[in-house]
Formats: C-alpha cells, structure tokens, sequence
DNA sequence: GTCTATACACTGATAGAC
DNA sequence: GTCTATCAGTGTATAGAC
C-alpha cells in the first residue's frame, strides 16, 4: 500500500481508482483532467507517471512479464521449447489466479474498448520476443524459438480465456487441454496438393 | 488510378503520397496539415476518408482479408483446419508478391512506428477473428477454430518475415517448412512433472 | 467538398516543496 | 535531488454551417 498515488506498481490507489473511472464513463469519455483530480493529483503530474491514458491500465503486467522470462531462463537443462514455455506460463497463471479480484474488471474495461485492445496486443508482441529471446538463451534453435514464443503464447492465451468462461477446471488444466489441441491440429502437416486453383 | 485522389482503395495516390511523407519526416512529425497539403484538399477532408492518421497505410488491408475469408469458405469439403489455412495463406501470399514494389515501403515505416505496429497487430487480431468464424462455418470445432486461426496466422507471419529475409525460396517454400517446424515443436506434448517449485 | 470553431491528449519550461 | 504545480502551447480529431 504505498504513500503516495501514482507511485507505480500493479495495484496502486491510482491505477485502481483509473480503472473505477474508465468503467463509469468509459474510456473515451474520461478526461485525464478527471483522473487527475480523483486521485487527487496535477494533470500534468499524471503525464510524469504515465505515457499516455492506456498506460495505467498494464502498469501490472510488468510483473508477468518478469515471472515468465525468469521462468524460462531458470527452466532445468533438456526441456524442449513447449515443456520450458508450459512451466512458465503455469507461473504466471499463478499470478492471475491471486490477483483474479483486480484482474477482473480490467480484463473487461479493455475488452470494451479499441483502444485499449490494441495497447493489450503491443504488450503481448513484445512480450513474445522477449520469451523469444529467453528461448534462444536456452539454446532453442534460432529459427524455432520465435515460432515456439508465438505460437505458445497463442496458446496461453486461448486457455486462459476458456478458463474465464469455465472456471470449474484450473487453468493448469484448460493449459494442458489447449496444448494437446494444437498437437493434434499439426499432427497431419498440411498438404499442399488439395489447394483449388493452384 | 482514381480521379478522385482520396478515392478509398489499397493503392490510392493520396494513400502513396502519405506513405513517402511517413518515410520522409517520419510519422509522428508529420502533421495532418502537410498530408492535406500533399494531397491537395482541406485537412478537414482528410478526416471524412480516414479516421485517422494510422489508417491509411492499412486501406489495402481489406483486399488480403477478404482473400483469405474467402479462400477459408471456398475450400473443399474433409480437408483439416491447418490444411484449409495453407491454402488460404498461399493464396494472400500471392498478393503479397504482386505488391512487393508497394508494400515493402509500408512495411518499412510500420516497423519502425510504434503506432503503426499497434495498429497493425489490431488488424492481425481483427482478421484472425474473422478466420476463426470462417474455420466454423467449415465445420471445424468450435474450440480448435479459434486456435487453428491464431496458431496458423503465427506460422504465417513467421514465414512471411522468413521470406521477407531470405527471398531465394518462394514464400510457399517457407510456409510448408514452417509447418513442419510447428509439428516438430508440439509432437512432445509438454508435460508438467518436470517444472521446478511446482 | 470547404471553413470556422472547439475539445482534449499530450509536451516543454520553469519554479516551488520536501 | 526528487517530486510536484502552473502556464502556455502543439497537434489530432470532431462538429456545425455553408
């Protein structure tokens, strides 16, 4: 609980008392004249703490990011690239299971709104490269371990939304499911022949 | 070649013309005012033909998007999700290739704006949806559709910047090899035993 | 299609409080 | 030296009348 508002880390007064605004007004129509005031700061001052109006709201996810880069770094020798990305994202699961109250409605504040969809999709993509470029420091070949980041990550994220709409199943489980899906879905590699028109 | 210069459309004059200006000044410097003036219209007409600033490098968009949905819904009855994707992929290639002259400029000024990679991963992500109802209408299961889509839009994109870096193969050359490595990553199932601390 | 406002996000400079 | 407030400004985007 820090002293001061905009002191940054995942859940601040700030960030918290943001999300409320964005929620009652949506996003667009809150000023950053009114988030200042309710956190009872200088507009300018919030343009010292935050980039921009989207910023406020992935302040957190520094926190996932840094859980999933340590995990592959610290993943045991002989994993292939899905075992290493597996635990991983197991751990950061872990985070959105603890924080799920505050989650929450941020996760619906952005499905709502463009623009903070498309802030939410810049955050994956470069944390995608830099789960990539874990992979490579784990000795994933250069060619795979971008494929591996993405196509992992796809999956991480297609669990975890299945899990929102199903929480009788842990994520763990929805993670191992979606994996398994993917294994089947690439297991007959696509043949070029059938194409029409080609 | 339109009459009208903001004539909508993905290879517009006003749309080439805003392109060399992003190159010139870079994006963020340019104003408004100047892509008016290139143009030859009022600012404000600017704004009646795009919403902002970002879209028009992504008005040719639309004719990649509307290949591949139909590509999606025009392949034969019994194929698999990855083997109806392939060819939709081969087929939107093949626009890619055609405009190498024209998009190669814009994919320039994309990667090194932020946001414009923004924008662009949101239209990634917009398309990837309309893939994934595309996939159900062809009877693929509910939950593999979404997955399929994503999974095989990364194998796309990954062979896309393969090719982009390496043109001495055909960019088909490099979707069926990136297939492969997908099926190479995901035939061990990961399993879970082996993650530390869990 | 144009012109004239207008709201609001965001920035730079400067200076004061702790 | 770090954090904050105030002021004045730029540029994107929108709305209304023509």
């Amino acid at each position: 609980m820090p002293t001061k508002p905009w002191s940054r880390g995942p859940w601040t007064v700030g960030a918290s008392r943001t999300t409320e605004l964005y929620r009652e007004r949506g996003f667009d129509q809150t000023t950053t004249a009114e988030i200042a005031a309710r956190a009872g700061v200088n507009e300018r001052t919030f343009f010292r703490h935050f980039p921009d109006k989207r910023e406020v709201l992935f302040d957190g996810q520094a926190a996932v990011r840094a859980a999933l880069v340590e995990a592959v770094a610290e993943s045991p020798d002989g994993l292939r690239p899905f075992e290493i990305l597996l635990c991983a994202f197991r751990k950061a699961g872990r985070i959105l299971e603890e924080n799920r109250p505050f989650s929450e409605p941020r996760l619906e504040v952005i499905a709502v709104t463009p623009a903070l969809r498309e802030r939410e999709l810049a955050k994956a993509a470069s944390l995608t490269e830099a789960l990539t470029q874990a992979l490579r420091q784990r000795d994933v070949d250069d060619r795979l371990a971008g494929l591996a980041a993405q196509t992992g990550w796809a999956v991480f994220h297609q669990a975890v939304q299945a899990w929102i709409d199903d929480p009788s199943h842990s994520l763990d489980a929805h993670l191992s499911r979606t994996f398994e899906d993917l294994r089947t879905l690439s297991a007959a590699v696509p043949s070029t022949k059938a194409c029409p028109g080609s």
